[in-house]
DNA sequence: CGATCGGTTGATATGAATCAACGTGCGTGG
DNA sequence: CCACGCACGTTGATTCATATCAACCGATCG
């Protein structure tokens, strides 16, 4: 059971024949993949976005000491009831949202998440995506996010350099992007 | 934490504006919502498909007798994975095929699961669906969905009769539709 | 009987994919 | 230091899959 300290990375699904479906991205402080916990194998495999600094079982380690009466298996439980809520969520941009929805819901999911891990709080943070990425997991190709993005720079709604990502109007991101 | 006896069930997310995207069906055997047992509230419903009976539980009774070294939260955590992997499927699906490519993988994902549950082995089960359901499951329009299944069975790939779905031929079925 | 619901079908519109070309930055090797 | 190749993003033209709009039909039910 790893869990990764420093840096991004990413699991997906591959097709039989080459496609492939973004399913969550790991950010530091996520265990990488809850599944393979209970599972022998999963069909999912998982990718680095940049470079990477993992420990084994850190969260374990913590959870027992926060409250030394849990059980590790009621950890794992939590761990993959975020997992399926994430993935759920998910399931909803893809099956029910238009690509301006979609990719600003993933840029105010993945900034919600930056932001609960560090102290400062900020409208800009690391953003190492490739488009191509974005597209995978959005469900589109990787041309239609270069236009869908552009328009929202161009709208000035995000401002994107140097590998970072900083949201510039909130409200109006939310407005396209929050649906529940 | 409930157990799903007999009839049909489906949980789904409802976007603010009435969108809604069906993220499982629930067949007998099924707890309801495994993320109730972990989280105090979760954002999806569920609904009724057909008349339903529930009962408390049973799942970890059984769990109890068949092996009682066991704990339940492993149990849940079983089941959680379960959801997911199924859910990681789905967003794959929604995100990554086309509209024949996702009716016939969601029309093999409930033959199989139906097919787990009852000894006789048989092509044809219980389809409770309307259109409008597999639409929302699917991310498609009912008017989409209806023109691919009546295309699969004027391609003799199904046969729909009566609220039973048989399949005719699987082989072409699987070609489409299962990916992985 | 009329009303409603679910499915079907046709015509048309549209969002996103595809195909293709180009620019720019960057690393690498000559 | 330069030249080349490559990855990534951008942009335009066109195509295609699916949505939308609308009409109709049969079954079911009060």
């Amino acid at each position: 059971m790893l869990v990764l300290c420093d840096g991004w990375a990413f699991h997906y699904l591959q097709l039989a024949d080459g496609r492939r479906q973004i399913l969550s991205f790991l950010l530091p402080g996520d265990l990488l993949s809850p599944l393979v916990a209970v599972r022998e194998r999963s069909a999912s495999s998982t990718m680095a976005l940049t470079d990477l600094q993992l420990t084994g079982l850190r969260r374990a380690e913590i959870c027992n000491e926060l409250r030394a009466d849990t059980g590790v298996a009621l950890a794992l439980a939590e761990a993959l009831a975020d997992a399926l809520s994430n993935m759920a969520e998910l399931a909803a941009a893809l099956g029910r949202c238009s690509a301006e929805e979609r990719v600003a819901y993933l840029i105010l999911h993945l900034a919600r998440r930056t932001a609960a891990q560090s102290i400062v709080r900020d409208e800009r943070y690391r953003f190492p995506l490739r488009q191509q990425h974005i597209a995978d997991a959005l469900g589109l190709t990787s041309v239609h996010v270069s236009r869908t993005m552009r328009q929202f720079q161009d709208r000035g709604l995000i401002r994107l350099s140097g590998g970072f990502l900083e949201i510039c109007d909130r409200r109006e991101l939310e407005r396209i992007g929050l649906w529940l």
